[in-house]
RNA sequence: GGCGGGUUGCCCGAGUGGUCAAAGGGAGCAGACUGUAAAUCUGCCGGCUCAGCCUACGAAGGUUCGAACCCUUCACCCGCCA
């Protein structure tokens, strides 16, 4: 990851600009010297997933062209919901779950990038420093006062939300708020550019026109594209529909690194862009490579090893790893070696039982979080394996050869799918176990 | 406040007293073909002690041998009128 001496041009050829103010302006700012831009972050769950890595990728891409980021957690905006994207009013967080999301997201930054004192270590912010001792009268007046409401109603988000069923004067505020997120910054930081996605676009140049009006200060924008996979999905849904979260508790390792291996090869080259900090020379190597020999899938390989480094850690990755190639790899699992097999497997989803031999619908049904009926309906449909061979009866119990080394079963549904079964003999059966973190 | 329309399985949506676990589409799952892709074809797609049973059609009551379908009340949504 060396840096970029361009940034623009890089973000330009990552198809990661959309939008933004004049380029010649925003070039010369950005080539007079380190420039402090941010980018907000509104605390909507309990982790960031991978489609939020975008434009935090997006600062650390500023920060090691020699630029200062800062992270704006929204304690105030998130409080209140933005209308940008949505097709009705959001329910209104409580202040604990806020409070515990502005944690957890800002310790996720944090691990993105180079917080610090110097000129360009990453500033942390919350805009509820800023409005939660605010007096009305003075926000009415200081900033209400500079927003006419027929180019509030103008704005893509709030025009949206007119057509289907309005929103409340709540959400209409939004653009208000981050656009005094904006001033603010300027006042502290010296902050001259604000980076988002192209829904922030409209609440973006709210926050320029503000800071013209009360500091007389010129500023600059810059959104990101909002990126959908050929299936019309947003970056970082996962087939089921769920998002692929940041943090290990909420998707394993094992589960993102997968994820980023099936890929379609139509997103891989727009992945890579925009997830990794691959170079232009690699990237594009490995477009060819994906153009010429898809089969091999060295495009996919790279995106989910640079990837699940970035967020899980080397270590994290080569355990992942291990596993994948335990059990895709497809040689006999029961001629691999207990410790081999035991290292392999502790990354891979799991479920602890007694000694006793059970039913395999139910360790299916147990392992793979299926019902029973669903089980039953995987081996009736052929799709059910133990122990990389198909099962064929449904009333099949497991039986004491099936256990490798005495210990392990491996189980799947599918082709992708799949469970590790270890008996313990000691405690209780039935448990389900976390995989470690 | 008045009048009218609506609320169906993950989503959209048909069904207006028995043959309804509920048409059709989408999403999803599995199999075949492959590359742990895509496309295509086939099957599946509420749960369970699975040839049967249980739970379900906004909620609660009621009518009926029998209700997603009829009646009453309530909740929410959408129109039109004040």
């Amino acid at each position: 990851m060396a840096p970029v001496p361009d940034v623009l041009a890089d973000l330009e050829w990552r198809g990661l600009v959309a939008q933004s103010t004049d380029r010649g302006a925003l070039a010369a700012h950005l080539a007079g010297g380190p420039v402090t831009l941010y980018c907000g972050f509104d605390p909507t769950a309990d982790s960031l997933h991978v489609g939020n890595l975008v434009p935090l990728f997006a600062l650390r891409r500023f920060q090691l062209a020699g630029h200062r980021p800062v992270a704006l957690a929204g304690g105030a905006t998130g409080f209140i919901g933005d209308p940008s994207g949505r097709t009705s009013e959001r329910s209104l967080l409580d202040a604990d779950t806020l409070a515990r999301r502005i944690r957890t997201l800002s310790a996720q930054m944090r691990h993105f990038l180079a917080f610090g004192e110097g000129p360009t270590d990453a500033v942390l912010a919350d805009n509820l420093d800023w409005t939660r001792d605010l007096r009305v009268i003075d926000f009415l007046r200081d900033v209400g006062k500079h927003f006419p409401v027929n180019v509030m109603l103008d704005r893509e988000s709030v025009a949206a939300r007119l057509d289907s069923g309005g929103l409340s004067f709540t959400e209409f505020s939004y653009q208000l708020l981050q656009s005094l997120d904006f001033v603010e910054l300027y006042r502290r930081f010296g902050c001259r550019l604000q980076v988002g996605g192209n829904d922030q676009w409209g609440n973006i140049t709210a926050g320029l026109d503000l800071l013209r009006r009360v500091e007389s200060a010129s500023a600059h924008a810059l959104t990101f594209p909002l990126v959908t996979d050929a299936s019309g999905q947003k970056i970082g849904k996962s087939t089921g529909g769920g998002n692929v979260w940041i943090d290990p508790a909420m998707t394993s390792p094992y589960a993102l690194y997968q994820y980023l291996l099936h890929v379609d090869d139509r997103d891989v080259g727009t992945y890579l862009r925009l997830l990794t900090f691959l170079g232009r020379d690699d990237v594009e190597q490995l477009d060819v490579a994906t153009a010429q020999r898809p089969r091999e899938r060295v495009a996919q390989r790279a995106l989910a090893r640079e990837l699940t480094a970035l967020v899980h850690g080397p270590a994290e990755l080569a355990r992942v790893e291990a596993v994948s190639a335990t059990l895709f790899g497809g040689g006999e699992l029961s001629s691999l070696d207990e410790d081999t097999l035991a290292a392999a497997l502790a990354e891979a989803p799991s479920t602890t039982v007694g000694t006793s031999d059970a039913p395999l619908v139910d360790l299916l049904a147990a392992g793979l979080g299926l019902s029973k009926s669903d089980a039953r309906r995987a081996i009736r449909e052929g799709g059910a394996y133990l122990n990389n061979v198909r099962i064929t009866d449904g009333n099949a119990s497991t039986s004491a050869a099936d256990w490798l080394h005495d210990r392990f079963l491996v189980l799947r549904r599918g082709k992708r799918a799949i469970a590790v079964v270890e008996r313990v003999p000691h405690d209780g059966a039935g448990s389900r176990a976390a995989p470690p973190e």
